[in-house]
DNA sequence: GTCTATATACGGATAGAC
DNA sequence: GTCTATCCGTATATAGAC
């Protein structure tokens, strides 16, 4: 934002260590990355880290913070749209999310486990809390049961399954690789599939 | 195994170590873990953890390696037992995970999020790769889709489904209790809730 | 087996030259 | 802004008395 005038496209040394920072603080967490190492990946020094950031701690937040932003931000302007049908904003969501996921894997993983040992880093970013239970999204949902067109549910079971089916297999990648057949590309493309396959689950699960 | 042959009840010091380090290590993953941290949560002395342990690493080896066969005993013994049907199996893995994961939420995050950093650690353990896709489990669900009982569904998904719907909600607790109105006793009453609806979701999904 | 004291290494952060 | 050299706290591991 400050410094961002500049006419050439290599990045700057503030943008280089942020992705490396990105890129070890997502595949290894906050307590496992060195610094040292965001430094190597980079290509800059150890000391230039300090000078742009101050701390370890201090972009480890400046990451999770853009990493919670821009995952929330699609299900923020989606969820609360009232000119989209409760089936639309489903397959908005699941096609959004399963194409985003597909091109950073490690996101998913990175905030759940991350906000396991610092919850309260939720609170600063999603202020409102209940953001999913009151969205316009759930409303839709419950008029769609009260008309009869879908069977009654609980709108925590809907999120969790909605949730189950589109991110866990990123959280899981490595087990279900080992447990199934799946090679890299295999995995691949059966996300692929799934953006199309998991809207007409859903709403199996809806009229059982 | 060594020295279990103590009348006494209490937990032997090196129990006692394990099941500190259990704790530590389940919640907040092997780099943020210190030493001196189990120590103090065990009641004894640092230099003990070496003595009994020899290292923090071989510690957590010990610690996750009975974790993971503790997570895959059940799953092993139930997936391959040629006299249940295949609805049966379904109905067990689901209840019996569930009630398990209930009394220890932090096992599947500590797995997933372990094996990220260190995939070999599974193979010590599982050393038969392909555990689910080559079982009588999926096999039985095959031989139900041949005979035209269920819809054809690749067992990758079926995987991926199933995980996502028993797992998921332990490793997104959190967010989950975030996003939707959930205190802490209403997510275990949903929980309790998904033992009996997740084999009906599942074959719902099947017959799609 | 259990403790206190300590060796040793490592990682985060800064001083200061350029 | 960028580097090298270094400080200093902290974490793992061990020595050695009891």
């Amino acid at each position: 934002m400050a410094k961002k005038d500049s006419k050439i496209l290599d990045k700057s040394t503030e943008e280089k260590i942020k992705s490396a920072a990105r890129l070890l603080f997502q595949q290894k967490g906050f307590a496992a990355t060195r610094t040292r190492d965001i430094a190597q990946e980079s290509g800059i020094n150890l000391a230039l880290l300090n000078y742009y950031f101050r701390s370890k701690e201090k972009l480890f937040e400046l990451i999770m913070m853009e990493a919670l932003t821009g995952f929330f931000a699609v299900l923020k302007s989606v969820i609360n749209d009232s000119n989209s049908s409760f089936e639309d904003k489903l397959d908005l969501l699941v096609e959004t999310y399963i194409t985003r996921l597909l091109v950073n894997e490690d996101i998913p993983m990175f905030i759940l486990s991350e906000i396991r040992s610092n919850p309260k880093a939720l609170l600063k970013v999603i202020n409102a809390e209940r953001l999913m239970i009151d969205s316009v999204f759930i409303h839709q949902l419950q008029k769609q049961i009260e008309a009869g067109v879908y069977k009654p549910i609980h709108p925590n079971h809907f999120l969790m399954n909605f949730m189950g089916l589109t991110v866990f297999p990123f959280v899981a990648k490595p087990m279900i690789l080992h447990l199934g057949d799946g090679n890299e590309t295999e995995f691949r493309k059966h996300l692929e599939e799934r953006k199309r396959l998991i809207p007409i689950w859903i709403k199996a699960l809806l009229n059982t």
